[in-house]
DNA sequence: GTCATTTGACCAGC
DNA sequence: GCTGGTCAAATGAC
């Protein structure tokens, strides 16, 4: 099992020095497939010893342990394989696109829309008591409730592909988190009037609940970013627990969403604005195992969404805007921007790995 | 200097 | 009048 580990440690390595030639490596496709097999070899191997001791519980038990000492080494380790994956599923143009995981959970992210004309625990987010109150032209309303990351930051809300900029917080009666305001951040700029409040649960704070108010139109302008960011629709549709009733392709976020993370790298837009020509990808978090054989499972590890840019008022700035980008952003987003918090840069996220690997090649 | 966040004040719906 | 939603000045980060 420690060479198990010790090879779940190469591939981390390897992921750092990925990240550490990033830059240099943007513009050589063949030198980044080449990496990226590496990675996906390395633990793909990993899989497989795995698997080979699925059978043995009691190892499995060790490597809960192992991996569990650690959130961000086994995200980290997790995030590694799923994006060599993709990186090799996805060469060419489709490359570059963004998407929801299918199964929402496995992303740690529950994700349940509530429809708000329905929705009689609304007003005060949790004050059955407080009415609903709508201001003029105030429709079009969406409730999503997101799974806050189980680490990092809990103040930070959900990412959700957009860039948003906050406005307003406000205590609200009967709540006792406080309910945050943003609007799109482009709403100057482009006249985009989508609006968003988020706000935590009182009986989980795990848990956040997002209303979108009216839609983007500030990728519909001319002069606004190309891509069209997910609609609303597309999230909570995606978010939703229950198959949707038609099957959605999420476009990539808003290449601002990602320039407030790890890199400012931007990936050139696939499709028009308004129509989605592109391909999702979605991180498959199945191992291949099974319920419980899943690595995902053993880990138990919690992710936040690797889609979006963060919604958050903190850790990132927004306002940022690129043209484009390159794909590997993608990778980089997917690896790196797993939380909302900007903190979690591979620094911060390899340190332990260093020591573990450090610990590892001593044993050796 | 620019832009995002904070926060008290004000506005408006109920 | 209460309370949610928004504004805008102050403040801070980059």
């Amino acid at each position: 099992m420690d060479e198990t580990i010790a090879t779940v440690l190469y591939g981390c390595k390897l992921g750092k020095e990925l990240e550490a030639n990033l830059p240099s490596w943007a513009n050589q496709p063949a030198v980044l497939l080449s990496k990226t097999e590496q990675i996906l070899t390395v633990f793909n191997n990993v899989k497989e010893r795995l698997m080979s001791h699925h059978q043995q519980q009691q190892q499995q038990q060790v490597v809960q342990e192992w991996l569990s000492s650690s959130a961000a080494t086994s995200h980290q380790a997790l995030e590694l394989f799923h994006v060599a994956e993709n990186m090799l599923d996805h060469r060419g143009p489709a490359f570059a696109v963004h998407g929801m995981p299918p199964e929402n959970d496995q992303m740690g992210l529950q994700q349940q829309v509530v429809d708000a004309s329905h929705d009689s625990s609304r007003g005060a987010a949790s004050s059955s008591s407080q009415r609903q109150r709508r201001r003029m032209g105030d429709t079009d309303r969406r409730i999503v409730r997101l799974a806050a990351p189980r680490m990092g930051n809990l103040e930070l809300p959900p990412e959700d592909g957009y860039t948003w900029r906050k406005y307003g917080q406000k205590e609200i009666l009967g709540s006792r988190f406080p309910r945050a305001y943003y609007r799109c951040t482009h709403q100057k700029l482009y006249l985009c009037p989508a609006k968003k409040q988020v706000q935590r649960l009182d009986d989980d704070p795990y848990v956040f609940e997002v209303t979108y108010r009216s839609q983007h139109t500030c990728y519909m302008s001319a002069t606004a970013p190309t891509v069209p960011p997910p609609s609303v629709e597309d999230i909570t549709h995606q978010a939703t627990t229950t198959p949707p009733p038609a099957p959605l392709l999420l476009p990539p976020p808003t290449s601002a969403s990602l320039s407030g993370h790890w890199l400012s790298m931007d990936i050139k837009p696939q499709g028009e604005a308004g129509t989605s020509t592109t391909t999702p990808f979605y991180i498959e978090r199945n191992f291949g195992h099974g319920t419980g054989g899943s690595l995902a499972s053993i880990c138990n590890v919690v992710t936040a969404a690797s889609g979006g840019g963060s919604a958050g008022p903190s850790g990132c700035r927004y306002g940022r805007e690129v043209d484009h980008y390159q794909p590997v952003v993608d990778m980089a987003d997917a690896m790196f921007n797993s939380g909302s918090s900007s903190n979690t840069s591979m620094d911060v996220i390899f340190s332990s790995i260093d020591d573990k690997w450090d610990t590892a090649e001593k044993k050796e």
